[in-house]
DNA sequence: ATAGTTAAGTGTTTAAAACACACTTTTTTT
DNA sequence: AAAAAAAGTGTGTTTTAAACACTTAACTAT
């Protein structure tokens, strides 16, 4: 009736992959890497490393994200454990997917600089190593299921946004068309915006109002959840 | 820029923990075994193993859950996975947990042989070893939002069930009382159950009929989900 | 100056779903 | 024959979702 004892054998390498999504002109993204080393070397991967024997996954997939990007202070979340056995040819491992969200325009002079990697639209990404285009769908599919309970976009926007800008998030995460009136309706019962003074000129001569979020109000949303349905 | 080489001082042990539900007489139960080798030997524990070279997860669970129960053919699903560096004092353990689901009444039997292994209700489940009461948690919340997107019951009541023991197992997932009437319009509405002529006499005198799932249309509706709100 | 263009902004009506709510039936027990 | 215990059944009210179109503001081109 002994299930286990711990057996040096059997151990195993574990990877953090990082599904880093971010948003810009409408347009949901992530963010790539260009593979450095052996095998697959000079194909397009996502973000990953090791997990150290003095971290948890948590911290791994922070500091993960920031030695490749630079970037401190992003919102992740674990997603799923990959561990098809055959998954890396090289070498056994498991990969703990993660996915961060990032609000590009606000970081992206950061990344910038950093060479090998880039942004693509999520919908004419290319072909991933590994069983890493898997993983982007399953953290899609997170993603969606998060903006349908709780509210998104304190990550994903910059500070200060317009309501259009908003509406194209949730229609970029949704990937479905959504009536102006009722999205703003339904977003405003939430009541957990801030209209601001100030308009965005960028894109039409009106010029349209910024808000943002209230951060108590959509924490609290955020903790409770709610039926986004539109 | 290079983020990782394969390093075999890194590798750490994958354990596979099991939150197994069941259900029997209106109460949701858990299934714990009196563990036999150190550390924290003599405590209960989720039932757990230790993932092997040649497998992936979903196999190891399926492996651990019929070794120390001899249950075959168990829904399982895995949940999060967890990380925390002393998590398991003797040895850096990771350790993914899966849910599964059992209907008690027909496994019972198989059960029954198993020695250190036993059902407590959920609400006055002992103590657990390391950080199993916090994956009790993370799978009680996932099986609660499953309950609430997609049909829930099959896998854990028997073949035919009366409405009252359904209208009881969603309450005791849900952790509130429901509308006795609601509840049945709500259910009704999905078009998934079948109407036996055969009532159930055990717990009243004037007999409840009983129902199954229509398996085709149950396993559309847990393909598409829907919101249960009641 | 005037007509045309472009995006912003704004409410109402209809349909569907959720929710609250109470009495009757069946059978056994005393 | 009355009491008890669980099963079974429907309606009205409220809330939420969904469909839907015109006006405003500011610029551009003639």
């Amino acid at each position: 009736m002994i299930l286990s004892t711990y057996n040096k054998e059997d151990k195993v390498l574990l990877a953090v992959d990082c599904i880093i999504f971010g948003f810009l002109k409408d347009e949901l993204k992530i963010l790539l890497v260009k593979r450095d080393f052996e095998p697959e070397k000079g194909k397009w991967s996502l973000i990953g490393g090791f997990l150290k024997k003095i971290e948890n996954l948590d911290k791994a997939a922070i500091r993960i994200l920031h030695h490749l990007t630079g970037l401190n202070n992003i919102y992740m979340e674990q997603v799923y454990t990959f561990s098809k056995v055959d998954r890396d040819p090289a070498e056994r491992t498991i990969s703990v997917a993660y996915y961060a969200l990032i609000d590009i325009a606000t970081h992206d002079k950061e990344l910038l600089k950093q060479n090998p990697i880039h942004w693509f639209n999520l919908k004419d990404a290319p072909k991933l190593i590994f069983d890493h285009n898997r993983m982007v769908e399953k953290a899609m599919a997170r993603l969606r299921r998060r903006a349908l309970s709780k509210p998104i976009g304190f990550e994903l926007l910059p500070e200060k946004f317009t309501m259009r800008q908003l509406q194209k998030l949730y229609e970029a995460i949704l990937d479905t068309k959504l009536d102006k009136r009722n999205f703003i309706n339904k977003f405003n019962s939430f009541d957990i915006l801030i209209k601001l003074e100030e308009k965005d000129m960028s894109s039409s001569k009106k010029g349209a109002y910024l808000f943002k979020f209230d951060q108590e109000k959509y924490n609290r949303k955020v903790e409770d959840g709610f039926n986004f349905k539109i």
